[in-house]
RNA sequence: GACCCCAUUGUGUAGUGGUUAGCACACCACCCUUUCAAGGUGGUAGCACGGGUUCGAAUCCCGUUGGGGUCGCCA
């Protein structure tokens, strides 16, 4: 089996590109077959060297490698290339002189077009069966346009019989365009490559995704904090599943069992909430080591520079942060007091919880806190608990406080982890500062 | 407009002739609780419609309606 993702690098990487990409992979890997990148670049209007890094970026961070195709290095891998169209012309130019030579193509007002047959032609598609369109009307179609430059139709179909690409696994935008691809790969005289069309994503409002939708880019979720296991995972999820009321799976699981005939027939809209609950899911389930790389991204591009800490640090604040947010850009958020001295105070938070009694339940903190040799999480639960004993109240009246206190905010992680991970001085010295500073 | 694809709660899906139509997200309620999450329990909500076929249709066939896609010298 040999399957492509063939891109246009406009600029962005789209999330159905992306999903097809996947399925792609997810093919190869399963069957044991080849997965191949090939960049198709003949507008040479859109093609720049930052437009193909980002389909690099985009494909490595979703963990999908490719067997042949460009090296973001420079250079390439496999003996089928060049994996780049804009590298291939001579290649096009043989096919053009092929048609036109018998006759399949003519010359129209400086451009070239191919003679479509006028006949019914039966895409027999591995998802969606047997379409049959009638092309008796149809018309002929340009190939090389009047610059000789050659077009879309031409050059995919081309390649694919150039590269051996045994499976065509596109997405269903294009199954109006196979009758075409099917008559040029006939006219060359080949064995057209199977074709399996994967239905489309839609937006919110139910049209096709666009560029111009939100979270239609994949570096919307690479900067937005979310873990590449979890889009990877989520973006499974778009037109095909495991079949057993599970769908938090692992890569390893989903290339096992991927099949193209279990993939459905109907498009499906992407929902952000539920990618967003997934991304908390991994958050919580995955060891600390894992996330940690990502984390360091995310902190850094937060501000935080990451090589100031220890590592064991950061892994401390992430393991108690991770289980109560869903993107690593709200983590970086809620790590703000840990990794910064002069922490910023909500007003809403000192409004409500640095109040006369407020403070009031600070000194008392500060003095009993002040006596404590044990400053783990549990002996400081014990500490507050007693402490609300003796002054017959609720530990809230000591909680609440003390967040805003010692991270500025009214709502984080659990405060008894908070002030272990802080240490005694730097609890003690931001209690301090706290009453200094809002005791009126 | 022509052609093509599709149709199970709001969303993603399970279901392939006989099920109290399952699961997940979202939503609501309650429980737990130091905030917020998470977790637990329960709940609201679905086979688009009309004809067939069949003893029996979410499941098979036809039509209607609805949604989507394609009709470029873009890819």
């Amino acid at each position: 089996m040999r399957v492509r993702f063939a891109p246009s690098p406009t600029g962005y990487l789209h999330v159905g590109g992306a999903r097809t990409a996947l399925f792609n992979w997810l093919y190869a890997r399963h069957t044991g077959g080849t997965f191949l990148l090939r960049i198709e670049d003949t507008d040479a209007v859109r093609n720049t060297p930052e437009a193909v890094r980002v389909i690099f970026d985009g494909l490595q961070w979703l963990g999908l490698d490719w067997d042949e195709g460009p090296l973001p290095g420079g250079g390439a891998r496999g003996d089928r290339g060049p994996y780049f169209q804009s590298e291939r012309r001579a290649i096009y130019d043989r096919a053009l002189r092929f048609l036109l030579d018998h006759d399949q193509a003519y010359e129209s007002d400086g451009a070239i077009r191919f003679r479509m047959p006028r006949k019914k032609i039966i895409v027999d598609d591995l998802i969606c069966g047997e379409v049959c369109f009638d092309c008796t009307l149809e018309q002929d179609f340009v190939i090389q346009r009047k610059d000789g430059s050659p077009v879309f139709h031409l050059v995919n179909v081309v390649d694919d019989l150039e590269m051996k690409i045994s499976h065509v696994i596109r997405g269903e935008d294009h199954l109006s365009n196979t009758p075409k691809h099917l008559a040029i790969a006939a006219a060359l005289g080949a064995d057209a490559p199977r074709y399996a069309h994967i239905p489309l994503i839609l937006n919110r409002s139910g049209s096709k995704m666009s560029k111009r939708d939100i979270g239609a880019s994949l570096s919307e979720y690479q900067d937005g904090g979310y873990l590449p296991q979890a889009v990877r995972n989520y973006l499974c999820l778009l037109g095909w599943s495991l079949r057993e009321n599970r769908e938090i799976f692992s890569i390893e699981e989903a290339t096992a069992r991927f099949e193209l005939d279990q993939i459905h027939r109907s498009n499906a809209r992407f929902d952000a909430d539920k990618l967003l609950w997934m991304n908390g899911a991994y958050l919580r389930s995955l060891d600390v080591d894992e996330i940690l790389p990502h984390a360091q991204r995310w902190l850094e591009s937060a501000g935080f520079p990451v090589e100031k800490w220890e590592s064991a640090y950061i892994k401390e604040v992430v393991l108690l942060i991770k289980e109560k947010v869903k993107t690593g850009k709200e983590l970086a958020e809620w790590a703000q007091p840990f990794f910064r001295e002069e922490i910023s105070f909500q007003p809403d938070a000192v409004k409500r919880f640095l109040t006369a009694a407020g403070i009031q339940a600070l000194r008392e903190l500060l003095a009993d806190l002040s006596e404590a040799s044990d400053f783990t999480a549990a002996a400081l639960e014990e500490r507050f608990q007693k402490l609300a004993r003796t002054h017959g109240t609720s530990v809230r009246t000591y909680v609440h406080p003390a967040r805003v206190a010692t991270t500025g905010r009214e709502v984080g992680p659990s405060l008894y982890g908070t002030l272990t991970i802080l240490g005694k001085d730097r609890v003690l010295r931001r209690i301090r500062r706290a009453i200094e500073s809002f005791a009126s």
